[in-house]
DNA sequence: AGAAAATGTTTTCCATGGATAGTATTTTCG
DNA sequence: CGAAAATACTATCCATGGAAAACATTTTCT
């Protein structure tokens, strides 16, 4: 038998006190851990979480301006920008420029862009929900709700 | 009279769909807007987020190791090192090398430290509640609570 | 019409935080 | 005991995303 079972080395617990009831602090430690299982069962398509994201925006709503999905989403127009050019290298989307007025650019999904999003769809919206995520599934969608009012997607019920 | 109506431009109001649902996109807008209304009532204390976490974490576990207290809230020992200089520079924290194991870092507040603690702590904790957030007294506990179950924190109830 | 303002995107530069490798110390094991 | 492994922190380099300015085009105002 070894000498003791203290399980690896001290691994002291580390206490949280009321820091631990921080919505803040709760909502990194949670977005940490979906990005965890995003990658885990998600990244052989080479994609990351924004990505997808806008390629489902943009079939959605076919010729937006760039600028308006990205003011949606909360990403900057200078990063907007990067993902996009990313996107049509890949021949996912494609950049319309309208003649009548040549400031903006139109966003809309190439055929592989289109064939892409039908395709993976269910599979980028059920990745969590299939995960034993400790929460049951009336919990999971009441979460998912109150995070929307928080966001002023709802009203309060 | 103005020739029409709309408010700015067009304002384009972009589409969500079923993504409107997505924990992941949930998570990530949620704490851009606590980040939003953390910079607007303390970022003149001086303080990141993370930063008073881990002045709170050090206070409430006097001499614990660098790397214990990074694990727990997942940040990286690289980054910690950073942040944890600056919390010594600004003359909150102190290193300590216990002579019996000189390989660790114990953290502990300085005088100043836990005067600044004690002084905040309030304020750290209580930000969010106060503001108008949409969200009754009591839907602002319920997404407490299943956050911090999500995160194995709690049990389900 | 022409100058000034507004709109929308892109370019350049910078701050943040992570990955990897390096250093120091202690522990384990032949 | 001495070499190898384990532990813990730090230094260097890199990727991501934002800020500010530059650029192009269109609209407004006199």
């Amino acid at each position: 038998m070894n000498k003791q079972v203290l399980p690896k080395s001290s691994e002291a617990e580390i206490e949280f006190g009321e820091m631990g009831h921080s919505l803040g602090l709760l909502l990194r430690l949670s977005q940490l851990r979906v990005f965890e299982v995003f990658y885990e069962k998600l990244s052989h398509h080479g994609l990351k979480p924004g990505e997808f994201t806008v390629l489902w925006l943009i079939s959605l709503n076919p010729d937006a301006k760039q600028g308006d999905i990205a003011r949606r989403i909360h990403i900057k127009p200078a990063h907007m920008t990067k993902l996009v050019s990313r996107a049509v290298d890949a021949g996912l989307v494609e950049r319309v420029i309208p003649e009548d007025d040549r400031r903006s650019v139109r966003l809309r999904l190439t055929q592989a862009g289109e064939r892409f999003v039908t395709e993976k769809k269910r599979e980028f919206t059920t990745y969590l929900a299939d995960e034993n995520i400790g929460l049951s599934d009336s919990d999971f969608s009441e979460l998912v709700r109150l995070l929307r009012v928080f966001n002023g997607m709802e009203d309060p019920k």
